[in-house]
DNA sequence: CGTATGACGTGCA
DNA sequence: GTGCACGCCATAC
């Protein structure tokens, strides 16, 4: 199973409402300094099937998305994440 | 097969 | 407190 593959499936598994760092999603891959490829994947596939707008920085604040950071911004709020000026309240 | 890249993260000036 | 620069590693071309 290649990297991107174990990332896809960590990030599908990450329940609604919720939100994971690019570095934990790493981390659970096996590959804890590669969170910069999780984004790097993430933003050349474009899969549907992985809820990709969970993935934030670990500051807190929405990185991309292939939809637009709009988009990814509103499913989160949608899902019951506040989101407050592009970051992710706590 | 080799090079360049990228939705990050952290440290240091 | 803010800004800049480096490091890190698999994927794509």
């Amino acid at each position: 199973m290649a990297f991107k593959d174990k990332v896809y499936s960590l990030v599908k598994k990450i329940p609604r409402g919720k939100t994971k760092s690019y570095s934990e999603i790493a981390k659970l891959a096996g590959r804890p300094k590669a969170w910069r490829l999780v984004g790097s994947i993430l933003n050349k596939n474009k899969n549907p099937n992985v809820p990709c707008h969970r993935i934030i920085r670990s500051d807190g604040f929405l990185a991309g998305y292939n939809k637009g950071l709009r988009k990814k911004e509103r499913l989160l709020k949608k899902e019951g994440v506040k989101i407050e000026k592009g970051r992710v309240v706590h």
